[in-house]
DNA sequence: GATGAATGAGCATTCATTCAT
DNA sequence: AATGAATGAATGCTCATTCAT
């Protein structure tokens, strides 16, 4: 029985990501449940045995995507103590994230919103998510006095909005090759609009100058 | 014939107003032709008569759409002086008229996504316009030594994007109630972004100068 | 007056060609009225007003070029004295005329069958009309002496038929090359089927050889 | 699963069957899949489950019946053993069988050339095998010393041809009632026009060699 | 007479979902 | 559990025909 279960979760696994596959490749609406059944090398009604519909698996993949991209996120902030770098932090494992998978990306940043209504509630939720982990590490940088006082909701929205729009950009229409090169450059950008100091660049770990 | 030829451009015109309508109720994959027409006091005949296909009403929508807010953007920015006000001027237009019209917001802000590929291209060219106006009025800042040397590109970017986040959030979740009401928290943390000191309010401009 | 009537009749005679053009082109049921509106320099409006539809236009494209088939059939005729040559030669002109003219040979070897029901009837009478020739000429060699008594009308219908069937072949096919050449064969096979000694070849005329 | 095929199969050959029904009766174009549907008391999702469209199925039912006319020949074919007795076995049988047959007739007379260009190469092939049959037996019969030498390939043609028009007329008109009527004043000229003796009757096989 | 805008019925095709086996 | 056959509603698009100007 465990190992029947097993079985069943595997394959629940490899529809989503079949699903993954050809949402990225072909859209949400230009999808059929048939594509995901061939991709997953599984039939029409299998895939009908393991989600009640087309909307339920993209809503799992999504559930499944998001929560993993916060675990990794939180797995990282944890590796830094500083407030603002943990800040920092979250923004730049997302960007890593979505430029070594573009499907992730493009399920996130360009198919939810086509999917139709039903999904947009759920990926704002996703958005204030993220977001909200940004704006706890800035609060903490504003207690701490860090950076001054300002609506750190707000500039997490602000950063992660700037963070979607680079990263739309670059699904859309290639440029600038790699992604990551932006990072370097979004950066101060991003610190002075909270009025931090700039930090030595993150993977320096505070190991460099200090006496 | 000049009589018919306002006719048919009157047509035209209401067809595009009806698909707006359409488009923004019901969303682009939803809405059909037959829903257009109907909103259009027309027959599906007609508006196939107007226009080659239901894609090409959705372009055609954009670009009307996109030309006059342009020419909005135009207009404001003409009436300010400093560059970085301009720049200013121009996001500001588009926050205040995308409050609004809430049926131009969702046009470009979600259903140009899930509109299909097809869409994605021309969705970026406007990105890159808006974009393209406030880095030009950047570029000028830097150029008169008013704000340091930036990536002003990628500020440009930053500054739509973070704008796209606050007006999607807004469109889909109906926070915050007042859109425009974000735009005071939102002016400092992109002013600092490119180190430019905060300027007086916009609007406030013919109280510049009294002692 | 006169002069009107003349530019009438001169547009339904364009209009005429234009749907023989784009008859034999895109098929009957693929071609649109508007098709043929384009090819004659005229708008749909223009169509209407000359003719009351479409099949209206086909029917008399049939009527009229068969008239003319046989008006040429009965001028060569009348240059051939002996009954059996004038059979053939109704069946030379045919060959001939549709070997020149593949637009006229499609609109009735193939277009004719598709464009449905109502021209059927009307394609029959004119089989019957070019076979009633043929069967006259026959008649008039059996009554002659010149070849035995045959089912004169099935006869007719056989060459009718043979000659369809080879057009119809080259017409789709391109086989062989030169639609002509296969007359040369196809004589003797014929006369032989009517118990006919072999005439000399037409064009020929009796001047060869007879002391 | 072998039961699964059958059931399967016999759909496949129902929807056929309703097709050649429909076709028959409304013509190829005017016979919408909906029709056909209705026809085989299937649904228009299960026509489009066992064929890839309209096109797909008018070429089944074409290559089926081709076959099953081709086969019915063989056999009539084996039962004769002079060559010209059997290249006039193949053309009896298709006259039969289109006699009994109407809606088959229709189809390969009538309705292959209302489809479509894309039918017409089909179609032309079938002429050619069924010529080819024909031909290959008068080959043998000019081998044999029985007629003189012709040309067999456009010998089958105009046998074939002839066939064609006196099958078509009948089905257009109802004339002659009876086709096979037809037959008997059809031998004599198709055989002399091969310059063959005239065999006994079809069918009075048993009669021969009786003093 | 001529034009072209407008109409509306018709149709092939797709696809999410169901269900017998 | 899994399969694949079957359903039926939905929709973009075409086009013969009409008619106001």
């Amino acid at each position: 029985m465990k190992f029947e279960q097993n079985r069943a979760e595997e394959r629940h696994g490899r529809i989503l990501d079949a699903a993954l596959k050809v949402f990225a490749r072909k859209g949400y609406r230009d999808s059929s449940v048939d594509d995901i059944a061939g991709q997953s090398a599984t039939s029409k009604g299998g895939v009908y045995f393991h989600f009640p519909g087309k909307q339920a698996i993209f809503l799992a993949l999504m559930d499944r995507a998001a929560s993993r991209l916060l675990d990794r996120v939180e797995a990282v902030i944890a590796q830094e103590s500083a407030p603002v770098a943990r800040a920092e932090a979250a923004l730049h494992v997302v960007l890593r994230t979505f430029a070594r998978h573009r499907a992730l990306a493009r399920l996130f940043l360009i198919e939810a919103y086509g999917a139709g209504r039903e999904f947009h509630a759920r990926l704002m939720e996703f958005h204030e998510l993220f977001i909200g982990v940004i704006r706890r590490h800035l609060d903490d940088a504003v207690a701490a006095g860090v950076i001054e006082p300002v609506d750190t909701e707000l500039a997490g929205r602000i950063w992660f909005g700037a963070l979607n729009e680079i990263i739309t950009y670059w699904l859309l229409t290639g440029r600038p090759g790699p992604l990551e090169d932006s990072y370097a450059s979004l950066r101060p950008l991003l610190f002075r609009s909270v009025g931090a100091d700039m930090p030595p660049p993150r993977g320096a770990a505070g190991a460099k100058g200090t006496p």
